[in-house]
DNA sequence: ACCCGGTCGTTCGTCACCGAATTGTACGGG
DNA sequence: CCCGTACAATTCGGTGACGAACGACCGGGT
């Protein structure tokens, strides 16, 4: 038993016994407190924890409404759009970028772009000059779907950030983009030096080793 | 062809014919404008597109990290994370309030819930009066769990938000939970305005209406 | 006592996605 | 010219996840 003076509460749903609690603003500063009195004494970085934390939030209702609004209508997946909407902003791109800018693996990507090229929205082609590469680029229809679809997708994300001004919205995404930054610069010498001198790492799904 | 002068570009990829380019801060930016040349006169919300889509970028590098560092170790995978964490912190709960706290789906939860069970982590109970719920509580192995791994996750999250004074967090923190309150409280109402008349909706995946 | 609309968690069909192994191409020495 | 190395995309085994259908259960009305 540990702390249970400060983080005990009677038997049944904490959510019940709160009342009336809306998602979202009071829950997380809650969990927060009880976060910290869990820890009974360790230092936890509340700030921290709740950024973090609420980027996941944002980023899954705001998923999930876009699925659910301007995609489901279309018939394409999240990552099929996102996918689309890397080869029509950047153009003609090679499949490695793409699938970097689009956050998804390469393999995934060799599926999705195959899915893209059987409606006849991509094309894929091989390069030139070097023949390990391969090329996304949209076809017409590909640009006439983007013109279509982009304004509804672009009228969701103004309405998901209502109740920001411009001014907050530029705020958020320069703070989003330092994290990406952090990250992207020093996120793999971060994970090399947290296993330190330990084994790599274990694995759970996926092809296993043919050893 | 539409907007060739303004979009068009040599043939290649375009990260190619740019030089060395970042990552993130540069690309979003030139996506911005990118797409407003390729919409041609159609305005684009430009402030809304880039948080959002920062958004996005920055949950799944945050995610990305975490499941490399800390969680890899743990041999566990981010929801299964995500739902240890929601009732850690809040206790005994029922499963639907974990799984929209967690931002799973419920038919998910039960799947990940049986697994952590499996591993001695959590507790699933009936509740004693009404029979259709079930609670989910951690056990001594999973206190105990949470207290070692909980502050290794914490200092991941200080690690990724580095670049932000504990202002810019806060800040940014705020502009995120009100983007979330905004999607739960009008999302619903939006969505069947936007489809108003329209069918509801076909679906692509999961289980077919038996006829 | 019995239905009956509503709500709960679970089941299950159907993809989405990851990442190691694989395959194919390029290119710089011997 | 033919290797070996490097690096590309693809293949494919496996898990993750969704969400409609389902069965168990509640509680109020008849």
């Amino acid at each position: 038993m540990t702390n249970d003076r400060v983080a005990g509460r009677p038997s049944g749903s904490v959510r019940e016994t709160q009342g009336a609690l809306l998602p979202g603003q009071r829950s997380i500063t809650e969990a927060e407190k009880l976060a910290e009195a869990k820890l009974g004494g360790i230092p936890v970085h509340r700030e921290r924890m709740a950024a973090v934390a609420n980027i996941h939030r944002a980023a899954s209702a705001v998923r999930h409404h876009l699925e659910n609004s301007v995609l489901r209508g279309s018939d394409l997946t999240w990552t099929a759009f996102v996918v689309l909407w890397v080869v029509w902003i950047w153009g003609e791109s090679e499949t490695r970028h793409v699938a970097e800018e689009a956050g998804i693996s390469k393999g995934t990507l060799t599926g999705v772009s195959r899915t893209l090229e059987s409606r006849g929205l991509v094309r894929r082609t091989g390069h030139p000059t070097d023949g390990r590469l391969v090329l996304l680029s949209l076809t017409e229809d590909g640009e006439e779907f983007m013109r279509r679809v982009f304004p509804a997708f672009n009228s969701e994300e103004a309405f998901v950030t209502a109740q920001l001004s411009d001014e907050e919205c530029r705020g958020l995404a320069s703070g989003l983009r330092r994290v990406v930054l952090q990250v992207e610069q020093h996120g793999e010498d971060r994970r090399r030096s947290l296993l330190d001198g330990a084994e790599p790492a274990p694995r759970r799904s996926g092809r296993r080793a043919r050893d």
